[in-house]
DNA sequence: AGGCGCTTGTGAAGGCGTGCACAAATCGCG
DNA sequence: CGCGATTTGTGCACGCCTTCACAAGCGCCT
């Protein structure tokens, strides 16, 4: 855990480049092996082929493979990836051998619950600080931390090193909030405020919409219903939907 | 909102198809036009270009417009889109024309704040039950609802209609809960809990790691903290430890 | 009525990501 | 010591998605 060399790679020097830069794709599936890694690890695992660790990451195994070989990690033909070597290069590459400072901007009904949350500090990450503009919220206390109005996200910014920025305002409040994070110096936010945000080049940006991902499942309980409801008598009747809306059926190749 | 018929489309009868299958992109995007079209409505638009559009929702805007293009809305050439016209057509598309009930398993701490989001009711959809496996949680009340023990799922499964689960369970419950979900016809799911779920096929899935998605920007973070750092002077540093992994920052790694 | 400017819809090209299939490499065993 | 079983690493082809660039269409103004 603590260890922070990696023994034991092949004799080959500079083999390993320090951050090779990623595919995206590759990128965004790192932290599932990692944890699928670390259950491995915890179940006495020590190494893993990767026909197992794809499977228990829910992915191909020539998917991992080559994600694998992208950060130069090496594993052994014939028997496998070293978990414990694994993880490490995992957690080096995605820079999660110092334990980042997260700093929470609105701590309503989601930001209550993300502060509370465990996962972040399981995984990595320190929440260093709560932030709300409610001065009735200011000074709540959640999970051992006071929560601070926002105007003293410059001091506390200069205190504390922070790395990423989470914001979990009403969307009303949400650039405000982002430009006032850039102006204190974070680099990478986290957006879970429904709109779009813009903040000015090297900084990253990603959003989490909860109920866009509702949305997408509706479209498929959507797409899945209208098939369904057409057994195969084509063309006749036009199905019509609980909500009223005619459904011409599927082969509306028809019209055109 | 409650226009079923989408009218203006050229002369061509049944010019709107019921579903065509869009690109899983295109899909994912759509909550987002929708999103920005209701701000636009809001604010009195009657019309939108691609561009506006596209602004407002943060993409390209010929992206958008093959987008639009894909669910067979006519535009305007010369005047944009009719915004109260597009609503229409996106939600019909996604399947919000009606209100679709969810169920939410697991009342713990993230759980109780998507039991309270009030943007999963603004956009459609209805909190039709909330479930806990713990016996100190059945009861207590929510946000108007009352929290029933998991063994009721199929009881209430049979009187709500219910299209979607929500699973904000510790992980090793998750696998649980989603089979007793597709065990009462739930075919789509989104899961909360950090950890990889198999379903039938038919039955849709999305997953949501709020760690997943820190750890990712601690990534960038990571590589951007190691460009800075790294003037010019190729080589001898970055290229070569013996160890295994290469390290550019020293305080990073060096850290005890 | 006709032309002009604006905007949509789309063909084509390029890039990225995925998955197959196989050569190369390593271990264990006789 | 050599051979076979096993597993990695990767070249290659394919498909999806993005982006550019432009012709076609529409309204407005003269």
């Amino acid at each position: 855990m603590s260890q922070h060399r990696h023994p034991g790679a092949p004799g080959r020097a500079g083999a390993v480049p320090a951050l090779p830069d990623l595919p995206e794709a590759t990128v965004a599936r790192l932290p599932e092996y990692l944890r699928a890694l670390h259950n491995l690890a915890e179940t006495g695992h020590e190494t893993v082929s990767s026909e197992g660790l794809a499977s228990a990451a829910g992915v191909n195994s020539a998917k991992l493979r080559k994600d694998l070989s992208h950060l130069g990690s090496y594993g052994t033909r014939g028997v496998g990836y070293d978990v414990a070597l694994l993880i490490d290069q995992i957690e080096y590459v995605l820079g999660l051998t110092q334990r980042r400072a997260v700093a929470l901007v609105g701590v309503g009904n989601l930001g209550h619950a993300l502060a509370g949350y465990d996962g972040f500090v399981s995984r990595g990450f320190r929440i260093a600080a709560l932030f709300d503009a409610d001065a009735a919220r200011v000074g709540e206390e959640i999970n051992g931390l006071v929560v601070r109005h926002i105007d003293e996200l410059p001091r506390v910014a200069a205190e504390e090193a922070i790395a990423i920025g989470v914001i979990a305002t009403p969307a009303s409040a949400a650039q405000s909030v982002a430009d006032q994070l850039v102006a204190v110096g974070v680099t990478s936010i986290l957006n879970f405020a429904p709109c779009v945000l813009s903040v000015p080049e090297g900084v990253d940006l990603r959003k989490v919409d909860l109920a866009i991902e509702l949305q997408i499942l509706s479209f498929h309980e959507h797409r899945k219903a209208s098939l369904t409801a057409l057994p195969a008598t084509g063309g006749s009747a036009l199905t019509a939907l609980p909500g009223g809306l005619a459904v011409t059926d599927p082969q509306e190749a028809i019209g055109t």
